[in-house]
DNA sequence: TTGTACGCGTTATCAA
DNA sequence: TTGATAACGCGTACAA
């Protein structure tokens, strides 16, 4: 057992920040190894699952390792050619609550395996462009799109990088990015039908914005259960997806025409129209159904009691970090589009 | 004007890898080098705010930069003694609404000034202490912990790390813990008397649950007013902070007395309350008032209009913001408490 | 103004 | 099983 001899350089260097202590330097594998008397290369070892390491130096590099509060650095560690765990989670707007539903779920998922997600809100930041490029520096694992209105020439940039792109909401064809979408359509049909069944005949709908293809999406679901009974939309109103937007695009409506049953693309403005009839002194559902879309988490509070189309989050997130997986696996695997199921939940508003 | 030189060890490494291209190799400054036809060191300049490097030859390195595709990894740039630009954001757990606000909003201001949030949720994780352990391998520019419920010895350990702690929401008293706060007595406080003013006199309170030290100081302040009345509150119960809970709290706070002003620890549960009240046909603000404690964007939405006492969360986000920047600049500085004023949002349920 | 050389902290390889 | 050593990609002090 021969004693650990440190490089000389090594204790010029330390008698430098003895000299001058500005800012405290983190316990490096090189200190763990002076205290514990061995080699730079045993301490690494000592943190590496099936290494080769003798039981009894491990137990003694890692006493060392405890007592100085070291820890491998993950930077160095990435930079060596390793994965970095980083992993960019770019949400078009954190005030949008199934969003923020959808990062959190993310957020959670990718914690579990061991992967780190970086925000970037574009709804708070001015230059998102900028933000990303910056971002783009760290050599991710992966980088998941949550928006419907991203720049996809930043998707493209990224596959450019070699960084495998997610995209969630919004399918975009590129052989390098993978999907996850929810079926739209479906959904909104069958939230269509339910009302239709219930004898409703005269339609409205409160849209996204302009270019959010969910949104579109939903309305043509709708669209195609109407034909086939041979309907239309009374009156279509569009909101920003937030619940202020969708009591205001509800008040249009209900200047516009008499309604008895409404449908939105999201849940949030569902729940400013349902806030919209009630303020009218509209019955709802008597003489008002309104179904919302994406389930979130204050659709089934009380006093909202919303009836809506579940876009169920978790599978959602499931899914991302199962398609982000599978192509850290193999990097070279053809692009994949992982649609979700919806599922109407009945409550008090239909 | 000369040719650089690219090393010979390089080339056989690019050989290695054309035999077998596993991986995509990140483009390098080195590649940008050798295609710019300057030395590694131009390339790094040209990049560097600042430097001395000749226009001309400045211009051809962006080019080439700009053609291959690179950009400076910032991995690298931060081993090599820089910061990392990394912030972790631990949350306590995502699905507080007031939480996640908050969390957005810093996550917007952390973007602004080019820091890149990484985010655990401890509210999704079955082993915070392990997650942390593993953010903390990353030499973080500092860790913002926004939780009433985190052990208090992770915050130690990255003290122990040199790492800079923010603690918002819960004062921790550590010599190198920047603290912001917001005054919970005084915005209680000024509730009650809101309430007392008005007439009422049998107080019930929705707390949170134990060990929360906001929800504990919400209700002193009320308890200081109600006191200062010659008054005590009739009953108290105790919710988790959701609304489903704060629903249940009132419920069993309706069956045990007959009150006219109810407080609650936080917007989530005094929305539930005044669902719960709606059920049981109590007329808010006629009979009952009702006010919450933080000013979510959810209590201003139609149907909803609570009266609040606001916690100002933009503020918060930029406290939270400027406290960090100023240990950054100062790592010694002796460690600083912000507090927060609220104030009163008077709405439609007091 | 430019290029060389070194250090950042780690893991992987290789020879012992 | 171990220690020395070579990358990893970058910034920068220093010498030219």
């Amino acid at each position: 057992m021969t004693k650990y001899d440190p490089k000389p350089d090594r204790d010029a260097v330390d008698q430098d920040k003895l000299i001058a202590p500005k800012r405290h330097r983190r316990v490096t594998a090189q200190d763990v190894a002076e205290a514990a008397g061995v080699s730079r290369s045993a301490v690494s070892r000592a943190f590496t699952e099936g290494a080769y390491l003798d039981e009894e130096k491990r137990e003694r590099v890692r006493d060392a390792a405890l007592k100085l509060g070291y820890r491998p650095n993950a930077l160095a560690a990435g930079l060596q050619g390793g994965r970095s765990h980083l992993v960019a989670i770019f949400v078009g707007d954190m005030r949008n609550a199934y969003d923020t539903e959808v990062v959190t779920r993310l957020v959670g998922a990718l914690n579990a395996i061991q992967k780190w997600p970086i925000l970037i809100d574009g709804g708070g930041l001015s230059s998102v462009k900028e933000a990303m490029g910056e971002v783009l520096r760290y050599p991710l694992d992966a980088l998941i799109l949550r928006s419907g209105s991203m720049d996809p020439a930043i998707a493209r940039e990224c596959t450019k990088l070699h960084i495998p792109v997610i995209s969630s909401g919004r399918v975009l064809n590129h052989p390098q990015i993978d999907n996850v979408c929810c079926r739209n359509a479906q959904g909104s049909q069958a939230a269509a039908q339910l009302l239709l069944d219930r004898g409703r005949q005269n339609f409205g709908y409160i849209a996204g914005p302009l270019g959010y293809s969910s949104s579109s999406a939903r309305q043509d679901g709708m669209m195609r259960a109407l034909a086939a009974a041979g309907l239309a939309p009374v009156a279509i109103e569009a909101g920003d997806f937030t619940v202020e937007s969708g009591f205001a695009a509800a008040e249009r409506l209900f200047e516009r025409a008499r309604l008895d049953a409404l449908l939105c693309a999201n849940d949030a403005m569902a729940i400013g129209a349902l806030g919209a009839a009630r303020a009218r002194g509209i019955d709802v559902p008597a003489d008002l159904s309104i179904v919302g879309f994406d389930d979130i988490s204050m659709a089934r509070w009380p006093g909202i009691n919303l009836t809506t189309v579940c876009n169920p989050i978790d599978i959602y997130a499931d899914k991302v970090v199962e398609l982000l997986s599978a192509r850290l696996a193999d990097p070279e695997k053809p692009s994949d589009v992982a649609y979700i199921d919806t599922h109407l939940v009945l409550r008090g508003t239909h």
